[in-house]
DNA sequence: CGAAAAGTTGATTGTCTTCAAAACTGGTGG
DNA sequence: CCACCAGTTTTGAAGACAATCAACTTTTCG
């Protein structure tokens, strides 16, 4: 697959179709809310816009009606708050329905490391299974709201549809591959080379989400992305600043447009 | 857990007793062979002094016994030779019966990352699982022999052995936990706390296979370690001869003997 | 409106990389 | 069995890139 060499953050949706439109379709900045027309009202997986980005994607309709019974009442997480913390007992797993949010490790002398960054349609939760207790933190960095799918009766059901069994593979799989493409990015790849390849990533997750792929906000501040990239938040500016002056992109504050996909392809696939 | 805190490469093993012993005891050098008492005789999962490390850990006896019907014929790997390389078709995942191995991803323009070594008990592949398709290679560093787990055969009989399911998830969640770790040290590490802790995990697994804690053989070259910890094999080269100086280790050539258990763990928990 | 948070920019320092050469190890074939 | 050679490791010196420290600007939010 093309984009996996220079993915850090691989394609989260790997078999979502570029094309795909969400409805209606996002002026590309719809807040939060313009994803959920009917504020509070419970959408079933089977007629979810995210189906084909999120847990269902590739069952049969037969096997989405039976998911509906893990995913209990969507919960709100406010801009800030935690979904969940390190050493929390785990549950359950999450889908992110609306908002975007930040995963990260901390230790105990208060080094801290964003593992992630998670948007609609994608899990969080997965490094609980290992011994039922969380070994990360999820945190919205905007106003947030998540499908809960209790671990326990998740099993229970992967027991008996073994599509969802298979799905729950390929998304621990996949997330797998993507900590991977973080690890090429960390290991080898200087400052602006990785904050390339996080662009594009970002710029194809969008465009999957049927948002611009080429003009968005940056949800997270300069410190969390640095910390996701192994670089100092001033070094993540200026970088953005020297993409800029280069013609490459344009920044302003949290808004970006990028001007030049071409060129930011070529920064990531040559040699440092 | 308290290890979590340092360990690049969190244990694979996470419910394995400290105390657990490999019989016959091992010296602390010996090579892959003597793992192997019986040279070609295949062992069935039930019989398998890895059980406790590997795929069955945690099932019942009656489980095991079932599990054995997924391991097909064991495969040897010689030194320097791939198990697997990306882009093969994904079929099966392997389990390091004896020998060890490095996994690493490589892009279209060369760069190449190692994304983890792999010893006893192990689990290889499973980032083929996402699309079939393996995308990382995975070649031994010593003469090795692996358990091929048909991944089809797998998913049928997790299908009827529930434990079995369990137990998938929980290696796949450590892989994702463990990736978390090296991420950590790839992101907010200095060369010599990349290097202490990479020493303290490999200490720990290599002592819950029932060898010294503090006195093991290096099997990957410094080039592949530093692809591992985001260095140049220069500069590992350069923090063993500082440890070595410090009087917190002895390594001479690939031998690696841990003088000051204690310091070294200093090294890691503090700020840099 | 004012304070706090987030972001930018400059100067300097430090760590790691790069380039280079020498020393060591281990396997192979004479 | 020993010598040799390729691959690996060590060490040095110089240079590059990102981190640090610091001042200032802009935005956000109570």
């Amino acid at each position: 697959m093309q984009t996996q060499e220079y993915d850090p953050q691989l394609c989260a949706v790997a078999n979502a179709r570029p094309a795909l439109r969400l409805s209606p379709a996002m002026p590309g900045f719809a807040p939060a809310q313009t994803w959920e027309p009917q504020p509070d009202a419970q959408v079933a997986c089977s007629n979810c816009n995210l189906r084909e980005l999120c847990v269902p994607a590739g069952l049969s309709r037969a096997d989405m009606d039976r998911i509906d019974e893990v995913v209990g009442p969507r919960r709100k997480v406010l801009r800030g708050r935690e979904l969940f913390h390190t050493g929390e007992r785990f549950t359950a797993l999450y889908a992110v329905r609306s908002g975007f949010f930040k995963t990260c490790v901390t230790t105990a002398d208060g080094r801290d490391q964003v593992t992630g960054f998670q948007m609609a349609g994608e899990v969080m939760g997965l490094d609980g299974i290992m011994d039922t207790q969380h070994s990360c933190s999820a945190v919205a960095l905007e106003d947030a709201e998540v499908c809960v799918m209790q671990y326990d009766r998740m099993q229970e059901l992967a027991h008996e549809v073994s599509a969802l069994q298979t799905q729950m593979h390929r998304i621990m799989s996949r997330e797998i591959v993507r900590e991977h493409g973080v690890m090429l990015l960390l290991g080898s790849m200087c400052a602006q080379e990785r904050v390339a390849a996080f662009l594009l990533n970002l710029a194809q997750r969008m465009h999957a989400r049927g948002f611009s792929r080429t003009e968005f906000i940056l949800r997270m501040t300069r410190a969390d992305l640095g910390s996701y990239l192994g670089l100092k938040l001033e070094t993540v500016s200026r970088t953005f600043s020297k993409l800029q002056d280069e013609g490459i992109v344009d920044v302003r504050w949290r808004h970006l447009r990028i001007l030049d996909m071409a060129a930011l392809e070529g920064l990531v696939g040559r040699q440092a």
